[in-house]
DNA sequence: TCACAACTCACACCATTATGCGATGGATCG
DNA sequence: CGATCCATCGCATAATGGTGTGAGTTGTGA
């Protein structure tokens, strides 16, 4: 039996394209498709008042849209039916919306940057296995794990293996968040460019960033400063 | 460049066949093969004491080991080498022993019931963008965080008090924090990159910030994000 | 005392960012 | 209807940032 798709996506033209991926995709079948949560909801109040559920098994959910939130229809749906799968597709991996999500009840969460094909595998895992989730997302939440949750174990794991930066790495990175350039924490630490660079490459390899922006994100989010 | 493997696994046969996988596939290396984690960590210890690093840039751990668990072997890696990716890899799937490997600084956490091929591609996303999680991982960890979380979500979405960003210059802002680059955020929110620029400009005025470090500062302190 | 980590600096190259200026089409609102 | 705001895009250029490579100077602890 092939998997049947619903699509609640206000953007015409990703709407569109992900109704000819599902339309064609082996394994795939296209139950719906809405432009507005609104729609997708009355569809299925019309569908039980007729005594009649929808033929969907997964949902695919948008969350910016007009009217109704991706995240209050899920939480809407999930109530109606419980059963049905929800996964969000979106933009934004900022932990704030995953954790909203989640708590609204979502089964996954998956970034419109997804490639097709590894949409495709991701939402076949989901009624197999377990809840979809991209590596940023993953990786998000991780970070939120790690941040809040000594009550699993208060003190017997005693360091939280800190990404343990040296001294004066520890000042350059709190100079990057003080959106100092590179030459005003030159200055300012009173050392060469040159060092500061160098001190910015030890930190970017620990890190495992690629640019200012995502370490000062890390260094704040972790408490690293 | 090969993506250089060593692997910490007690089951012989288990590790014999990761060792097969590793010297064959495309794109990796096997760097080293031990059976216990003491092994690991005194070959590291024999390196460093010559001036040398493993070639390894990722380690593949299993937690249930002879002698010093897999939790810990994590921690004391982690301290000695940072920048090292640590894979845990194992049958558990439990929260506790999820959670614990995380704090421990885990990078990424797999099951061993995974696929070879995809074992290989999210060894492979680990190293550029996210932390690899399989399915049933991570469906644990998003049972975990709905467990525990209803104060982080009114934390984080109470009191928004966002200043006077417009809705597209907030994904961009969003994006700037992930770490993306102009080229990243364009592609992702489907807009040339030019308007990226306009948006960023708009953002930097409104928060009185002249570079992407200090606006990801504000936006997370502020809860702009 | 010897090794090593931390810190320091240099140079070069290419990529990316910051910023100024200009412009168009929609949407909203009084 | 005209004013205003938002979102979109283009171009140019100077400045800054990211990364490879190499190497010298300290302390400190084994």
């Amino acid at each position: 039996m092939d998997l049947n798709v619903a699509i609640i996506e206000d953007d015409p033209r990703y709407r569109s394209s992900l109704e000819t991926l599902f339309k064609h995709a082996p394994g795939f079948a296209l139950g719906a498709s809405f432009g507005s949560a609104r729609r997708a909801l009355d569809e299925v109040d019309r569908l039980t008042e007729s005594g009649l559920r929808p033929a969907w098994k997964i949902v695919l959910m948008d969350l910016q849209l007009p009217g109704i939130s991706g995240i209050e229809a899920t939480r809407i749906l999930k109530v109606q039916l419980p059963e049905l799968f929800i996964v969000v597709l979106t933009v934004f991996e900022n932990p704030a919306t995953i954790v909203e999500a989640i708590m609204a009840g979502a089964d996954g969460y998956l970034l419109k940057k997804t490639p097709a094909a590894e949409l495709l595998s991701q939402l076949r895992m989901i009624i197999s296995d377990g809840a979809p989730l991209t590596a940023a997302v993953a990786r998000t939440l991780l970070a939120l794990v790690r941040q809040r949750s000594p009550s699993t174990s208060t003190e017997l794991s005693g360091a939280p293996a800190r990404l343990d930066l040296t001294g004066r790495e520890q000042e350059v990175l709190q100079c990057l968040v003080q959106g100092h350039s590179y030459k005003q924490v030159a200055d300012h630490l009173e050392m060469s460019i040159d060092t500061v660079r160098t001190h910015i490459r030890a930190i970017y390899k620990k890190l495992h960033v690629h640019n200012a922006a995502e370490a000062v994100a890390r260094a704040i989010r972790e408490k690293l400063v």
